[in-house]
Parts: C-alpha cells; sequence; structure tokens
DNA sequence: GCGTATTTGGCATGAAATGCCAGAGAAATT
DNA sequence: AATTTCTCTGGCATTTCATGCCAAATACGC
C-alpha cells in the first residue's frame, strides 16, 4: 500500500471519521466545508483506496466480561519463512489475539491476548499457545491497566 | 464498568457492529432475527451503558504515511501515586502514542507508537519522550509487520 | 389460570444517502 | 493572456433509512 496524496480536506475527513466512525455524511461535509455530494465522493474514494479499512464498533472490554490484557512475546525455534507462515496463521485463528506483530530484537512476536480472567488466560495458554509448534519460549507480561487506547492515527491537519 | 448480562441476540448485534460500525440499523435487525424497531432500542441501550464505546473508522497505517510501529518499553525513576499521573497524562497528550499500558513485571509501562520513518521516531523520543520527567529508561522494539491487528473482542456467540 | 412487566412488530414521519447533471475552478497549451 | 481540457463541486430528485409511538405478543410470578 503506497502512501497516498492526501489534501487538507481529505485529512479533516479521515480525522472526523477516526473520532466518530458513523458521523453522517451530511454533518461530516459541514465540518470539512464541502457540500454533501463532492464530501459522500471522496469518502468512497478513500475507501475504494483502501486509506480507511473499514468501519467498527469499539467496546468496552470489561464490560463484555474481557478485562484481561496480557501482553506476550513469543521466541520462536526456527525462523525461516515457512515457520514464521505457519505460526503466523496459527496465532491469527485464535479470537483471544487482538494484535500480533513480527518484531526485531531478541524476540520474534509480540501479541496482546484479551482473557476474561488468569483462569481463561492459563486456558488460552495450555490449549492453544503452548501447543503451536516450533515455539521456543513465552513471556506473559501483564496490564494492569490501560492507560490509553486509540486508532487515530495523527494525521498532522495543520500542515499541507 | 461491571460486566453487563448480555443475551444472545446482544452478542450477535455486538458481533455484528465490531466487524461493521456502519451497518445500517435495518440490516443489523435482519441478521440478528429481530424487527428494526427493537434492535434499534437494543444497540442504543448498549450505547448509553457503555458497552459500546465508540464507533471509528480505521485506517491503513501505510496509505497515511505512519508505516512504522514501535513498541517502547519505560521504568521510570519512581513509581508513587503522583509519578504515575503525571507521566500518564503527559505520554497521553501525545498523538503518536496510539497505545500505552501500566505493567506489571520489570518495566513500568509499554506504549505503542506509530511514525512515518525512523527520523520520526527519533524526532519524537527527543523532543517528547526523553524530555518527561522521572523517566529511568526507555527500551524501543521495531515492528517488522503487523501479523494481525483487529478490534474485535471474542464475545462467543455460540454459548449463552 | 390470571395478572403484570417486558419486549416485540408495524406504521408514520422526517432526515439522510445516493445518483445524475450542469456549472465553476484550475491547469496546461499555444 | 486567451482557450481548451480536465477535475471537482453544488443542487436536485429518488430511494432508503432512522426514529418515535402504540398495540400485540411473550415471559414470568402468583
Amino acid at each position: 500500500m503506497p502512501a497516498m496524496k492526501l489534501d487538507a480536506i481529505d485529512r479533516k475527513i479521515l480525522d472526523a471519521l477516526q473520532a466518530n466512525g458513523r458521523l453522517s455524511n451530511v454533518e461530516l461535509a459541514e465540518r470539512v466545508g464541502l457540500s454533501p455530494s463532492p464530501c459522500l465522493r471522496r469518502v468512497r474514494l478513500l475507501e475504494e483506496a483502501g486509506v480507511i479499512n473499514r468501519y467498527v464498533a469499539l467496546l468496552n472490554q470489561d464490560a463484555v466480561g474481557l478485562p484481561v490484557s496480557v501482553f506476550i512475546s513469543i521466541k520462536l525455534e526456527r525462523q525461516h519463512e515457512e515457520d514464521l507462515d505457519r505460526f503466523q496463521a496459527e496465532v491469527s485463528s485464535y479470537p483471544e489475539v487482538l494484535e500480533c506483530y513480527l518484531m526485531t530484537g531478541t524476540r520474534d512476536y509480540l501479541l496482546r491476548v484479551a482473557t476474561a480472567d488468569l483462569a481463561a488466560y492459563e486456558r488460552f495458554l495450555k490449549t492453544k499457545l503452548t501447543r503451536v509448534e516450533n515455539v521456543a519460549s513465552i513471556e506473559s507480561s501483564f496490564a494492569l491497566r490501560q492507560v490509553k487506547y486509540t486508532n487515530s492515527l495523527p494525521l498532522e491537519t495543520t500542515g499541507g
């Protein structure tokens, strides 16, 4: 995905939709200083270009009973292409895994997992993660508190 | 936020809106097996109860020119209540910081930061993070690839 | 079996999304 | 500087949707 050229209006649109993905097109148009028609056309273009991936509802982890966030550092035995691919496919299939990154440094992967409690986390480890082939070591760190969580990327709407 | 009691239809609604926050109420109602009126009422209740935090558009980091994700482990000099509060407030104000967690273990905080490139990251470090008071050490790990990234919490819609 | 409370479904109204077309603005060419 | 061309914008008409209200149905307790 190449970086797309975005003008000031595009960035305003993206900023507004990052903050509220359910803004009506009429209100969005007002905020960015366009009439509804061209505003909607820009939004559609941004969607088709893949700048806007998708729209989602963000839930409260506590309210749905998944208050525990765990970060897991994982090291593999072998790091060949096919080893990585197999591991990634397996881990991506677990709904408990919200984020997974291939990392530089001494640890190969970093995962964020959401579970109901420690017992559920232990169950996840025992029945899923530790059974994945090629895993050399697993290191869990628990989040005591989510200080900040946002999906809003800083688009620097002040400049060109 | 206490965990709220959600029935099977609520979980279907939440799952659908986690996948597509812009579903029309008419289509959402069809999917969960209700008519539009009670479906909308449930959605409003979930919003008011705080189960649904908000709706957002998710952007492609590469497309908006912020392809670099960095995880930063931070250790503070002192961990008194007011020290933590001050650090958290400062770090939360940085738009580059997408996630921040207070952690167990040897490191106090874990941050995820998005930047345009290494130069921008260095600028963030020098002008912002290293100038925050009370920071004992900073350890950066770069993500080579985002293997999985989702906000969809697993709600186990199969069971009660 | 009966009464109560909660939830659902349908209808009416007002607002919004969306496609179409003409007009305005910007850029390139001569 | 004038003209041509291309791109983007704004307004209108149609269709779809959101939303509030009320009656009916379902679940629950007695």
